[in-house]
DNA sequence: CGGGATCCACCTGGATACTG
DNA sequence: CAGTATCCAGGTGGATCCCG
């Protein structure tokens, strides 16, 4: 999408947003991380008209979450790879099936997490890496990190106040946006 | 976004996708998820047109993911909360941070996950919920579900086939697209 | 202050055709 | 088969103005 301003914010949501906020880029990324490889396996496969999914894959190239690569000599015959930047993107993709599955299919799972090994049906949890406790999302937040800018500091300082109850007060962010 | 053959899918990620598969939306959950409840709130933190926004806003709370509640009577004056489905997508943004800070963020982490109440830095991991093991990205894999139609299945069994080296296999699907 | 309406340049994305 | 090129309708999103 390259929607630029998301890029150069200091949110890190937001620099991943200026990657893959849109459809098609995590559409591909989706097919690719199962399996797929080529152009047209990803045309069909995700329905997308040939000029998009050209710049969809050089997009993701710039970006570094894939690369391509030769496999045949003659005729010349490309795949596309994910980086580890692209493998990364993984547990994104898990968290959008869940949610998917759990709001948007009524008729049941279309799709079904699994080991790969025994195809053992699994369902996961958030621990705690340390104490090894299961996390619930409401029980933890995104705060400021070591290296949070101005504009981070703001709107969780501002955040701060308004869930404290002091009103009124106006959300004015040292730059525009964040 | 509103990318309407997204909608008719049968692949969760990709009804996912239909709801919040543009930047803008996903930076509105963001906010609210982070607590901002406010139009003018969104308009600043996210650095929006107000026009976008009203149809994001419009677009979210018909798909369910968040509500407009009036909060004063003179002059009316409303806030937009999130719903159970919109609270439900907050795994999907902590997935995004995280993607975002390890690869995005050459400088730090501008944010940084904390348990609510202690403050705590919280590393998480996703263990099987069965046997309390850590589980690895690369050991899962999204595989046919109980209610998966045709499409599902056909990508599957094309790419079980196109792992295990049977060449040359063509990817048609039954339908168009999925 | 909390939005909605309008205008408009630009980009997206579908269809189709074409090339190596 | 793996794309690129062209055309074009329609949507997106920024700016601006408006109204209660």
């Amino acid at each position: 999408m390259k929607n630029t301003p998301l890029y150069e914010t200091s949110c890190p949501i937001a620099r991943s947003l200026g990657r893959i906020g849109d459809s098609w880029s995590v559409m591909i990324l989706r097919d690719i991380t199962a399996g797929f490889t080529r152009f047209d396996e990803f045309q069909k496969s995700c329905g997308i008209a040939p000029n998009i999914l050209s710049r969809r894959l050089k997009d993701l190239i710039d970006d570094g979450l894939l690369e391509k690569v030769k496999y045949s000599l003659s005729p010349p015959r490309y795949e596309y790879q994910l980086t580890q930047k692209g493998k990364d993107f993984r547990p994104v993709l898990l968290a959008l099936a869940v949610w998917g599955t759990k709001h948007f299919s009524p008729e049941g799972p279309q799709l079904q997490l699994v080991e790969t090994e025994t195809h053992r049906p699994l369902r996961t949890a958030m621990v705690d890496a340390a104490t090894g406790e299961v996390v619930v999302p409401e029980a933890y937040s995104l705060v400021p990190g070591p290296a949070a800018d101005p504009i981070i500091r703001y709107r969780h300082a501002y955040l701060r106040q308004k869930k404290a109850g002091v009103e009124p007060l106006k959300f004015t962010p040292p730059e525009k946006q964040g």
